[in-house]
RNA sequence: GACCCUAUCGUCUAGAGGCCUAGGACAAUACCCUUUCACGGUAUGAACCGGGGUUCGAAUCCCCGUGGGGUCGCCA
């Protein structure tokens, strides 16, 4: 049987790291069988939902390139066949309309928690034999309630956390459809992914208790039940539960702060699942290697520093013109145009291993591009007289010199030879002097990309103070 | 509170009863490389939640604690 999958956010918010990883998942147990991976929007919390959010998530799913085969759908659109298949089961007896209102169930509830029971639906409206039902009260808009079993157990073995049971007792007659005749998630959830033909079901952890009854309604519409596979949460980089207002940010937001996608990626894929020693690695060897038998059952700990890392990793590999282009971008932000400086992407090559993701590349690169001013600091600290005297020395030295990186640094060498310094008394002051910082690359490649006229104009300026 | 899940270095994890003197990676520390900062290399420290079983043998299986998490909506 040809594997189906499907990832099925609800449109209330940015797609998140947690969100992405079940995308990731389930997008590449469908690759990985040479299935189809689906794209279903939960939109029927009308009051929540908004078409931006849906964009956001459509959005978070291109950067990752998590490409779906069939989709997306939105049950909103949906409607009339939920409905139909309601109408189907309270004929078929399998569904009841149930007249309690919100607030006799408030009550209940009240009821129950004072007791220390479980709340739950007492079952009042639910048609059995030689049961008298009360008359529907008037002016109520019934709910249809589900007739859930009411012995037994219901059980599946998750693909992750292996047998789970629930017994039946512990489940009440949850509501399908509400007072306006709408239909409620877990009604819906089944549905679709009957009409789907939904094989694997890989989810969030929360949807465990859900399962139970999603599965007694596939049974009460005598559809195939699916393998299940519940992925355990992540928490934020302290440990503590990720939440909109702690910690939990849009995967967008790590495009912003400079990761590239194929980081994200393979940070996610390692995070709940490995394929023993091996940490890096691209997603076609992910999806070559991705089973559900290798997912860790307990919650992760998000680390941005392994992030960090693997970023770090990805931007040494990528491909130069693709670094210059973001880098241009994130410095046309900040109004530094790159086009009539050196060559961004020779000046990326010098830089990109020192950097932790692009917004650091694209500081890195910043002084090559636009004015630069040491701190009274640094000019203090470097540019003493002797310094100053070496600069002047080397300008002379460099008026007559071949712009390549070898003879630049004998150069350098033989100026500090002939003031009697050493090399980094030479080298730093120059630094300060064309970058405005003491650190950078190999002093001679620097020179090389920046240019004669740049450095000629930089030291003249500086030396002229 | 009830139900369900879960537990290996600080963190992500390897581990399917003997291969474990518990491995790798991030982070940390030290050293090497080096004209600076990085990169890279080498090395070091660092864990099987507790208690009972089962077994010749348990990080691995079972039970009980304890910790952590999830769910108990006419939300999804």
């Amino acid at each position: 049987m040809k594997v189906r999958t499907r990832f099925a956010p609800s449109p209330t918010g940015f797609l998140h790291i947690g969100g992405a990883r079940t995308a990731l998942f389930s997008w590449a147990y469908a690759r990985r069988h040479g299935g189809v991976f689906i794209l279903r929007v939960e939109d029927t919390d009308v009051a929540r939902s908004t078409p931006a959010a849906v964009q956001a998530i459509l959005d978070g799913m291109q950067w990752l390139g998590l490409a779906h085969d069939e989709g997306p759908f939105y049950q909103m659109q949906r409607m009339e066949r939920y409905k139909e298949v309601i109408a189907g089961m309270l004929a078929a007896g399998s569904a009841y309309y149930c007249y309690t209102s919100k607030d006799e169930l408030d009550q209940l509830r009240a009821a129950q928690e004072a007791r220390k029971e479980k709340p739950r639906y007492d079952g009042r409206w639910r048609p059995e034999s030689g049961k008298i039902l009360p008359a529907p009260p008037a002016g109520v808009a019934p709910v249809v309630r589900f007739c859930n079993p009411v012995d037994g157990v219901v059980s599946w073995d998750d693909q992750v956390k292996g047998r789970i049971e629930f017994a039946n007792v512990e489940l009440d007659d949850f509501i399908i459809a509400r007072g306006d005749g709408t239909p409620t998630y877990n009604f819906c959830v089944v549905v679709d992914d009957v009409d789907m033909g939904i094989t694997h079901v890989i989810r969030g952890d929360d949807h465990v208790n859900n399962t139970p009854r999603q599965i007694n309604l596939l049974h009460a519409l005598q559809a195939p039940v699916p393998h299940y596979a519940h992925l355990s949460m992540i928490l934020g980089d302290d440990g503590q539960k990720l939440s909109k207002r702690h910690g939990a940010v849009s995967v967008m937001q790590y495009h912003e702060d400079g990761y590239l996608p194929e980081a994200v990626l393979n940070y996610l894929a390692r995070l709940g699942w490995s394929h023993g020693d091996d940490e890096v690695f691209d997603m076609n060897q992910f999806v070559a290697w991705f089973d559900l038998n290798h997912i860790t059952a307990s919650a992760a700990q998000f680390n941005t520093e392994k992030l960090n890392w693997l970023n770090a990793h990805y931007i040494r590999q990528a491909d130069l013109s693709r670094l210059a282009a973001d880098v241009a971008s994130r410095l046309a932000v900040r109004d530094v145009a790159t086009v009539a400086g050196p060559d961004l992407e020779r000046v990326i090559a010098l830089y990109r291993e020192r950097a932790g993701n692009l917004n650091e590349l694209a500081d890195a690169v910043h002084p090559f591009y636009a004015m630069v001013t040491p701190s009274a600091e640094l000019r203090e600290q470097h540019l003493t007289p002797s310094a100053c005297a070496a600069l002047a020395a080397l300008q002379d030295h460099f008026a007559g010199c071949p712009w390549q990186a070898a003879e630049l640094g004998q150069a350098v060498k033989q100026t500090a030879a002939e003031q009697g310094l050493k090399m980094p008394q030479v080298a730093i002051p120059l630094r300060v002097a064309l970058l405005g910082l003491p650190q950078s690359p190999a002093i001679d490649a620097v020179l090389e990309v920046m240019g004669r006229e740049r450095v000629a104009e930089r030291l003249s300026r500086i030396l002229a103070v």
